[in-house]
DNA sequence: AGCACGCCGACT
DNA sequence: GTCGGCGTGCTC
């Protein structure tokens, strides 16, 4: 008897095993998606991880099914979904549950079918019952949640039990495959009408159908001129209708034939391999070849517009070339049409594209593709990584330093920078990080030559470093020249620049109108039901809305507290900046690009279009303007408070400060002029704006490296931060000092635990505790281990059960 | 993640 | 006295 270890897409504490029936012997391997039963009557696809002939001491439910010809990964992803799942302390199944597209995790649908052999007689059901029995009769099949719709309830599991016992329905399983391939109508022409001759003696006959003769010419054209013809675009193109065609079926002239298509279309264009290299690129290329031979992992630092693009495609040419894959991965809001296109000029047909917009069928498409190797180049965020590669040669990961390379929310919380230095370990691939400003982590790194450093501090075509000028917003304040927002000399400097007909970006690290309302008579600050946060106004929206939960609120006039009318708006957002600006600015073509203004598909696309255009004159927007937008003319950059970014409670504010003023500050310039950037500040002796004055990366890194190392952070330690969650603050609490006092003896440094800066989300309180631990990997791992105890141990105990524990392995 | 089971409060 | 709410445990 032979047995299968299969990881199922749940956050299961194991593996299970299934037996393996006799005829599906031999055909089973390590990376099949088999469909299996769990529990009473689920049914699931999961993979298999292992193939062996080790008797388990319980009984085994049989592999159900083989839904696939070919193992749907290799064994090098499990070796990295295992490597995921250890290192980042979640199990195999939620790494699953995150690499494979929607449509090949298939879970069973119960559904419930009509006993024809019940007859009419209801007499004997209660209402409920008689609800459902009546449905039946109409609709033969129903669904649990068609069930749950009839009887407005969510519970409705007694209820198909008793149908079932008085034996009125039948219960089944359905498990069905979602993954559709996409079929397409193409007009073919009949075979004996394929000489010229037949063809001409056909046009003979047709002369009395002169709309029949139409359409055929319309055919005949778009035959030669394609090769196929799809119906829809005949149609169109001749302007016939699907009768007319029909005409032509039933002639015998044409017929119509229902073809599979590829969602994901591959080109045949061929590769451009023309990129022309500055004197100063040159000398990185050649460096760069250098060093990625010498080393598995190479950190390009490069300044803003010094062209790393170009230094990157010719690195994907070599491996290309070699007939290797290529990964290169972008921050998910990175990727826009603009890099797209490029590289898309460069490698035609090769690539492929994989990020969050993608349908679920889509993404299928893309996975198998990239299993077969006819997708060579991947270009996609984060989960891409997660795609299961055959050969790969190469990552490039650009924008290193982004934070949104770590995944926050469900598990696997893994680092894409991190994996993917692992997983290109597993192919004996080569990684390029890229960035202007490195995260210290990385550069720390270099400096420690476990990773090759290759530096291109000069800006393409002549390009200048843009002049960088300090706000005292102090002085102004005095001087009571501020209006709204905006300092006398970046409005001067924003008339100047609109006159001359040049963009201008602003910068604001907050969306919304204001993040609070303040009752200015006791002090009152509206907050959220379910977490404690204030709730920040959207005034367009005229609403209050919770930035943790998303829930949102009426506008409050009355102060819930003393009961005035003297609420007011505190601080301010891209909406009140947008707002100020229409103001100061009425003839200005004015736009706000955050998460709220280009939350659908494709408004990000359409407003970075409009600025390439110069459609738009002003742009106000978050961290987004900051990401991988190169505009030509763009020539002055405002941030509005520097302040603001340089006084979050995180050991890396600086570091964040000096990476989000240097690229905003890269958005300023263009060919043979100087750009110029204005950062409005308080504090304006802030060393890491001297920095970025100065353009001083070297500074400010070694600045914060020492800092680091004397408070324990990173890259000296390496963080964890343990999450608790549960519904009694008194129950976390508790839980998290009994916990606190099983790590502390493990000589470990233990700061906490305590209550997050937002104590209570969607009504669960929280308790953290940071662990800072030393970066050999063996230590790692142990402590990892006896944490996982720990947290076994802590759930033992009857009244901590229920508490969520959420580890965090890298935190930022 | 489901789903079954079991224990308590609000109704006929 | 029963129905139905949710907390708790198991799935191989």
């Amino acid at each position: 008897m032979m047995f299968a270890d299969v990881i199922l897409p749940l956050a299961l504490p194991r593996i299970y095993t299934y037996s393996i029936p006799p005829r599906m012997e031999g055909q089973l391997q390590p990376g099949s998606r088999v469909a299996v039963q769990l529990g009473k009557q689920k049914k699931y696809a999961g993979i298999i991880r292992a193939v062996h002939a080790q008797a388990p001491e319980y009984k085994t439910k049989p592999v159900l099914d083989l839904l696939d010809k070919d193992p749907v990964v290799y064994p090098t992803q499990l070796a990295f979904w295992a490597w995921l799942a250890e290192y980042y302390m979640c199990t195999e199944g939620e790494v699953l549950n995150a690499a494979l597209p929607a449509h090949l995790k298939l879970s069973s649908e119960s559904v419930l079918l009509l006993n024809e052999a019940y007859g009419e007689d209801f007499s004997d059901l209660n209402d409920d019952e008689y609800l459902i029995a009546e449905a039946l009769q109409l609709r033969k099949e129903l669904r649990i949640g068609e069930v749950q719709l009839i009887l407005d309830k969510s519970d409705v599991y007694s209820v198909i039990k008793k149908l079932i016992e008085k034996k009125v329905c039948l219960i089944y399983e359905e498990l069905r495959e979602v993954y559709k391939e996409k079929k397409e109508n193409y007009v073919v022409l009949q075979e004996q009408y394929s000489g010229d001759a037949a063809l001409s003696a056909l046009f003979n006959e047709m002369g009395r159908a002169p709309k029949q003769m139409e359409l055929l010419l319309a055919y005949l054209h778009l035959l030669k001129t394609q090769g196929n013809v799809l119906q829809s675009e005949l149609l169109k193109k001749a302007g016939a209708s699907a009768a007319q065609l029909k005409g032509l079926v039933e002639k015998g002239v044409v017929r119509v034939e229902q073809r599979t298509v590829d969602r994901v279309p591959m080109g045949r264009q061929e590769m451009q391999l023309d990129v022309e290299l500055s004197p100063a690129q040159q000398k990185a290329w050649e460096e760069l070849q250098q060093q990625t031979e010498q080393k598995a992992v190479t950190l390009l630092h490069g300044v803003t517009s010094s062209g790393k693009t170009q230094l990157y495609v010719r690195m994907i040419e070599r491996y290309l070339q070699q007939a290797r894959q290529v990964l290169y991965l972008l921050p998910e809001i990175a990727l826009t049409a603009q890099i797209i296109r490029r590289l898309q000029k460069h490698f035609g047909g090769k690539i492929g594209i994989y990020h969050s917009k993608f349908s679920n069928n889509e993404r299928v498409e893309i996975w198998n593709k990239v299993k077969s190797g006819e997708i060579q180049l991947v270009v996609g965020a984060r989960s891409s990584l997660l795609l299961p590669f055959r050969d790969l040669g190469l990552v490039i990961l650009d924008e290193e330093h982004d934070s949104s390379y770590k995944q926050q929310d469900p598990a696997p919380r893994y680092h894409a920078r991190d994996a993917a230095i692992y997983y290109a370990s597993l192919f004996k691939a080569k990684v390029v990080l890229g960035s202007a400003t490195p995260s210290l982590e990385s550069y720390f790194n270099a400096q420690q030559g476990k990773f090759g450093l290759v530096t291109l501090n000069e800006r393409f075509g002549g390009m200048q470093m843009p002049e960088i000028e300090i706000v005292d917003m102090k002085k102004e304040m005095a001087e009571k020249t501020v209006d709204g927002n905006f300092s006398a000399v970046l409005k001067t400097a924003i008339s100047k620049t609109l006159e001359e007909k040049k963009q201008v970006i602003l910068f604001q690290n907050r969306r919304g109108y204001a993040p609070f309302l303040l009752c200015t008579t006791c002090g009152w600050i509206p907050d959220c039901k379910q977490c404690d946060v204030s709730l920040t106004w959207h005034k367009h929206r005229d609403k209050l809305h919770c930035h943790y939960c998303g829930t949102q609120y009426p506008y409050i006039y009355t102060c819930a507290a003393c009961g005035s009318q003297t609420l007011v708006p505190k601080s301010f957002g891209t909406e009140k900046i947008e707002d100020d600006l229409i103001r100061v600015f009425p003839d200005a073509r004015i736009a706000r690009m955050d998460m709220d203004s280009v939350r659908n598909k494709d408004s990000h696309n359409k407003m970075i279009q409009q600025l390439e255009k110069q459609e738009i004159d002003l742009l106000v927007g978050t961290q987004m303007v900051v990401k991988g937008l190169d505009f030509e003319h763009v020539n002055l950059v405002g941030v509005l408070s520097a302040d603001s970014l340089l006084s979050y409670p995180d050991f890396r504010v600086n570091e964040r400060a000096f990476q989000l003023m240097e690229q905003v500050s890269g958005r300023a310039g263009r060919k043979h002029e100087k750009g110029k950037v204005l950062i409005q500040a308080s504090n304006t002796q802030h060393p890491i704006l001297q920095y970025v004055i100065a353009h001083d990366y070297r500074a400010m890194y070694d600045t914060e490296l020492a800092e680091r190392q004397h408070f324990g952070y990173p890259p000296y330690f390496r963080l964890l931060r343990i999450t608790l969650k549960h519904k009694d603050q008194k129950v976390v609490e508790q839980a998290a000092q009994l916990l606190a006092g099983w790590i502390q003896p493990m000589g470990v440094h233990l700061v906490g635990p305590a209550a997050p800066l937002v104590g209570r989300v969607r009504n669960y309180y929280l308790q953290e505790m940071l662990l800072k631990l030393p970066r050999e990997a063996r230590v790692l791992a142990d402590i990892k281990l006896r944490l996982k105890d720990l947290f076994v141990q802590l759930t033992v105990e009857k009244r901590f059960r229920s508490v969520f524990i959420v580890p965090d392995v890298d935190c930022i």
